[in-house]
DNA sequence: TCACACCCTGCAACTAGTTGCATAGCGGTC
DNA sequence: GACCGCTATGCAACTAGTTGCAGGGTGTGA
């Protein structure tokens, strides 16, 4: 459902084409919404044909002629009264909650290291998000109105690699530190 | 993808039937994955053929019968083979940070309120997660094997709504106290 | 110049999830 | 006994998202 404000809010912060879309949704914009390369074609092609954004073909030197999109009234119409309606709580999707739970029927060393690995993942995510917040935002206080935003928005991908650092490294320590239900071997460790 | 599998690492605490998972969806499972009980009773259907689980009609007095499935040898070994493939990160869908930044296209009043709402529920979530483990987790260092996972996955839960009172938060914070680029309403209020 | 890699666009087929509605049993009640 | 409400199950149609593949343009190197 909100794909489509998704890519409007992101065009209506700078014009671009599918493959740069994409790019967005890899990095910034995945924070909080993701979505392959063919979704959004077809998401921009829906939303052209409604006229909620504009066309342009721009022909590159180097590179192959791309379609550059811009919001169209219409879309920011739309955008502004889909911003007003009370949010839905979002579905949950969350592999890793389900394969703890499961833990005790499979072998848990292997999903132990599976768990080490998104640790590592989260952890250096975690730091290119502080290297941007100190990058681009060395003085939040003096922000307002989008910018302030965009700094907040960062924020929120910063509080969330912490809350799984906190997770996984909680899950981990339980079961690293204590002694499980596992084989015979010596409990009592950490507390 | 893990629809089924969340299914069978429930069905594997306990057998259920479909309005009963349905309920747990709406509950502890719903922490990590949501489900409407039209999509639980197709997928349980599909997984009864495949050989997943099995079926037992129980009459109950003063309500209509129900069909208990529980896991079968297939059902469990699928789940095994899945929690020991490396997990790949889930589609992320975060609606009210789409909202957050595209917030100065809009009505940024009627933002704040859909934001307040959001933390109160969050709080409120808090509070009932909280409960929980004082409730049911006394003494979460004597904890082993499944119930030590059904602590931790509780206590993700609880890190969750952290994060969300954390973030919401520190944008109401940065959006009332300051002046942002609002109209030219007296500012000053909570910090 | 031919093969190859890469960029940008997109189609087609499939799977997952949502929305709206239907049926049937049981209990209470007007 | 007609009606209402609740529980439990489920179908049908639609929308959203994924997977696999492809074609044309452009530059690079053998």
């Amino acid at each position: 459902m909100a794909l489509e404000h998704a890519i409007l809010v992101s065009l209506s912060e700078r014009a671009a084409s599918g493959s740069e879309l994409t790019r967005r949704f890899d990095a910034s914009i995945g924070f909080f919404w993701t979505a392959t390369h063919q979704q959004i074609y077809r998401v921009l092609g829906r939303m052209e044909t409604d006229g909620w954004i504009t066309v342009e073909a721009v022909p590159q030197a180097d590179r192959p002629t791309k379609k550059v999109y811009a919001v169209a009234d219409a879309g920011l119409a739309e955008l502004r009264r889909w911003m007003a309606e009370p949010t839905v709580p979002d579905p949950v999707r969350n592999s890793l909650g389900v394969k703890m739970r499961g833990a005790s029927l499979g072998d848990r060393a292997t999903l132990l290291d599976d768990l080490r690995r998104h640790l590592d993942e989260h952890t250096k995510r975690l730091s290119l998000y502080e290297f941007m917040q100190n990058r681009d935002f060395p003085d939040p206080g003096a922000l307002s109105g989008a910018a302030l935003d965009i700094y907040l928005v960062l924020r929120g991908g910063l509080l969330m690699e912490e809350f799984w650092i906190r997770w996984l490294t909680e899950y981990l320590d339980a079961h690293t530190a204590a002694h499980t239900a596992a084989p015979a071997t010596e409990p009592q460790e950490n507390r």
